[in-house]
RNA sequence: CGAGAUGUAGCGCAGUUGGUAGCGCGCCACGUUCGGGACGUGGAGGCCGCUGGUUCGAGUCCAGUCAUCUCGACCA
């Protein structure tokens, strides 16, 4: 069969593209480092968005919208924020436009000036905490618990399609807390709901873990962070929740009233996932042939394609297939039935195997007469021909376990690329060689994290919350260290 | 912002010492096909990124400019 795409052990980057680009998923833009998600890549995104949604809810949180764009001033009241962020910040200083004195279209008309310029938000801290601060007088208002789904636009030097692109779309919760304790345990109750979404929804193992300090996001205390391992052997973050402490309730002076009549500081977090996530579904998944998605999140589950040569065919293969449609949709199954015309079986199935379809049901003359359909599943590229009688007590069975083997798959993969190592030189040598991630004892300090950064363009990708309590020595200095930490090349 | 590369049909590309703008895919029409991206015949589609220069003549040479991509630094 020809190859359309190209393959994954050729050229991983360039086999990312293609396939983003000719499943359909999303496309360059005309703006620089932006992207347009196509509607089939948005409807992935939509499922992701409900579930987290209904799991934001479940844990009592609610949404609510704040501004796109961010009073500069709001920015500069949290040090540590400003300096994560100010270099990758699109700014409007202008209101107006004005046609060119010389004729030549459009020029920004200089009158028009603001005051005070704005930045279009790369996170919404700011504006949240300056509007919190009305939000909350008494213990009696907290804990504060809103979710937003928004864009945000970071100003990125390079860009990858839905990896990294300068305007991407993301939810962003921010919560308030009367204790410290209540604080940490939301940010470490989000991480984990993101580690139960990565696994359960997307089919992807992930490890949970705290980031090192220079990891951490611009202005917290503390910052959790979920990673998955990419079929290239390079980690990916999919997801963050921080323990902001007291930082943004000092910076736009949120206080509230104790019950015993104390005025104190109220204990943040924030918390984050992003379209990124399409990426990391991608790269997990799919194979030579295309996209493989998870059946819980792929927008059509089961594809039927009619083999036929005549009309008067087709119409028998349509009357079967109709039955067989409504019993699957009252299962609450997503189907679709290809009968189109204008393209030929072979090219649909090539084309359902490319966008990932998790199951394709194929139903022609032959099988009319025997009472069968052929059913082929995506994950195992493997095809069975079954009793058309009764077939929709058997797909969701079958998605149940496509959805499982995705998973296993994936676990699998991961864990055979997770290396325990206690040299330097070893860790080296497998980085070039097999890639994927490492278990290594060390030191602690920002300068040995620099220099393994420096010279094998590894970091430490967290220190996992399940790293048993083990003496070392870190493999670069040998200092003495408590327990392994997780380390690895990043997208 | 540093280093390299590329801009020619919707997409991917070729275009020789400067001399009528091409190929593959896709698209349209008709026919044969239809259980793994079919085939034949015919057809449509281009200000060769933009501006200027050299020349009888520029896709090709020169200068400038804009855009994109890859690699660095930065990052979800």
């Amino acid at each position: 069969m020809a190859k359309f795409l190209t393959s994954r052990s050729e050229d991983y980057s360039q086999w990312y593209n293609e396939l983003v680009l000719k499943a359909g998923l999303a496309e360059p833009s005309a703006v620089r480092g932006c992207m347009v998600i196509k509607p089939y890549g948005y409807a992935i995104w939509e499922k992701m968005q409900q579930q987290l949604d209904r799991m934001f809810k479940e844990t009592g949180h609610v949404n609510a919208y704040f501004p796109l764009l961010i009073p500069k001033s709001f920015f500069s009241k949290e040090a540590d924020h400003v300096e994560g962020f100010a270099k990758e910040c699109a700014v409007v200083t202008h209101y107006r436009l004005m046609n060119d004195p010389s004729g030549k279209g459009v020029v920004v008309d200089p009158e028009a000036k603001l005051e005070e310029e704005y930045i279009i938000r790369p996170t919404s801290e700011t504006i949240i905490w300056n509007t919190y601060k009305n939000w909350i007088q008494s213990y009696r208002d907290l804990p504060l618990l809103c979710n937003q789904w928004a864009n945000v636009m970071r100003w990125e030097m390079r860009t990858r399609m839905f990896l990294r692109t300068a305007e991407f779309l993301w939810q962003e919760g921010h919560t308030a807390h009367a204790t410290r304790e209540e604080a940490l345990e939301e940010a470490d109750r989000m991480v984990k709901i993101y580690a139960e979404f990565a696994e359960k929804w997307l089919g992807i193992p992930v490890i949970m873990g705290t980031k090192s300090a220079s990891e951490r996001f611009a202005g917290a205390l503390e910052t959790y962070a979920i990673e998955a391992l990419m079929q290239d052997g390079k980690a990916l973050q999919a997801g963050t929740s921080h323990f902001l402490g007291q930082n943004f309730a000092k910076a736009f002076d949120v206080m509230f009233a104790t019950q015993n009549g104390e005025r104190e500081y109220v204990w943040a977090t924030s918390w984050g996932v992003s379209t990124r996530l399409m990426g990391a579904l991608i790269m997990a998944h799919s194979d030579d042939n295309g996209l493989v998605l998870p059946p819980k999140l792929a927008p059509i589950q089961v594809v039927i394609v009619p083999i036929y040569k005549s009309d008067d065919a087709l119409a028998g293969i349509t009357a079967k297939v109709d039955e067989m449609v409504k019993k699957l949709q009252a299962k609450g199954i997503s189907v679709k039935y290809d009968d189109r015309d204008t393209q030929k079986p072979g090219w649909k199935f090539a084309d359902y195997e490319l966008k990932g379809v998790p199951v394709r049901l194929a139903i022609g003359e032959r099988d009319l007469a025997n009472g069968t359909v052929e059913v082929a599943r995506r994950d195992t590229l493997t095809k069975e021909t079954f009793p058309l009688e009764g077939i929709e007590e058997y797909i969701p069975v079958l998605l149940e376990n496509i959805q499982d083997t995705i998973y296993k798959r994936a676990l699998d993969f991961r864990n055979s690329m997770i290396t325990r190592v206690d040299t330097y030189e070893e860790f080296k040598q497998s980085l070039e060689t097999k890639g994927g991630l490492f278990l290594c004892h060390w030191d602690g300090t920002p300068e040995t994290e620099e220099r393994i950064k420096a010279e094998t363009k590894a970091t430490i990708r967290c220190i996992p919350f399940d790293s048993p309590e083990e003496e070392g020595r870190c493999m670069v200095t040998g200092k003495p260290s408590k327990r392994r930490v997780l380390i690895g090349k990043a997208y």
